[in-house]
DNA sequence: CTATGGCCCTGGTTGC
DNA sequence: TGCAACCAGGGCCATA
């Protein structure tokens, strides 16, 4: 599923085909892609507006138009920005539509729907809730250990909230858990200072790596806006792979659900840390 | 603050 | 073989 990585990857290759153009014209064909705007009210915040760049902050895609506001493009599951032809017809899942004024079409296709293709006055606004970048600057190995040792939550739903560290899905969740040899349900609280740096490192790591592969791709779902699928899917050493021999101890993958996420870990790598019990009052 | 569960969707997989 | 039930999965919302 896009996660960072495969949409650092769209951001970085649709820049260059919408950066500086205008929208000559707006098509929508699943309203609620849209997020709460009625189809007339979308295409007239949109139609006109010049593109002034291309970002990516946590999964969003964030294209920003000339007034200040924003197209923020999700995809969730199964979505995919595309760079078309003005003439070529949209395709069974296209939702929405862009021409620009060089004769091509951004189009935002997505299969189960869940994507959304939302316009926002105010950007930094809407995406102020969202945590930290684990690629930038404020995400450091003391941010980090802090920020673990004050929460109480298991491991996994934590860095799967976008409002914690933002970016991470269930897939690189799972690698840097296994690379960082950490239980996906420990309390985020157990975790020493040398497993946090470890957590940190494996996050920027695999995160840094997938970049480089353009993501990845194993479901026919994620592909780049070129259509080439990527190739981090290779690197995979616990997702995917129950019941394969870990490949840095030999014993089976194994796979659970923590948080309603399918999950997988080396149980002898990766050993549950819990709170220390509460001690039982000596009795008299 | 944390945990749980439902909802949104569809195509692919599983079960009978 | 055919068909229905089931499942994955990110974010959001309601509830406890």
């Amino acid at each position: 599923m896009p996660e960072l990585p495969e949409v650092e990857t769209t951001a970085r290759l649709i820049e260059p085909h919408v950066s500086g153009r205008r929208i000559t014209g707006t098509r929508v064909f699943w309203e609620r892609t849209l997020g709460g705007d009625s189809i007339r009210t979308f295409r007239r915040k949109t139609t006109g507006k010049q593109i002034t760049g291309v970002r990516r902050r946590a999964k969003y895609v964030v294209l920003h138009l000339e007034d200040e506001s924003a197209l923020l493009v999700h995809l969730r599951m199964s979505g995919r920005l595309l760079i078309e032809p003005d003439a070529s017809k949209p395709g069974p899942y296209v939702r929405v539509a862009l021409r620009m004024d060089d004769d091509h079409a951004l189009h935002f296709l997505d299969v189960r729907k869940f994507g959304r293709f939302t316009h926002v006055g105010d950007p930094a606004g809407a995406l102020a809730h969202l945590g930290p970048e684990p690629l930038g600057s404020a995400f450091t190995v003391a941010w980090l250990r802090d920020a673990l040792r004050n929460r109480t939550r298991m491991l996994k739903p934590l860095l799967l909230d976008q409002t914690f560290l933002a970016g991470l899905g269930n897939i690189y969740v799972d690698e840097a858990l296994h690379r960082a040899r950490l239980h996906p349900e420990s309390p985020s609280d157990t975790v020493s200072a040398p497993k946090a740096k470890a957590l940190h490192r494996a996050i920027r790591d695999i995160l840094r790596a997938a970049i480089r592969r353009q993501g990845s791709s194993f479901d026919g779902f994620y592909r780049t806006p070129e259509g080439q699928p990527g190739d981090y899917q290779h690197e995979f050493r616990v997702y995917g792979r129950a019941g394969e021999p870990c490949p840095r101890c030999g014993h089976p993958i194994a796979k659970f659900v923590v948080g309603q996420r399918g999950t997988h870990v080396c149980r002898r790598c990766q050993r549950r840390t819990s709170r220390p019990r509460r001690r039982a009052r000596p009795r008299a």
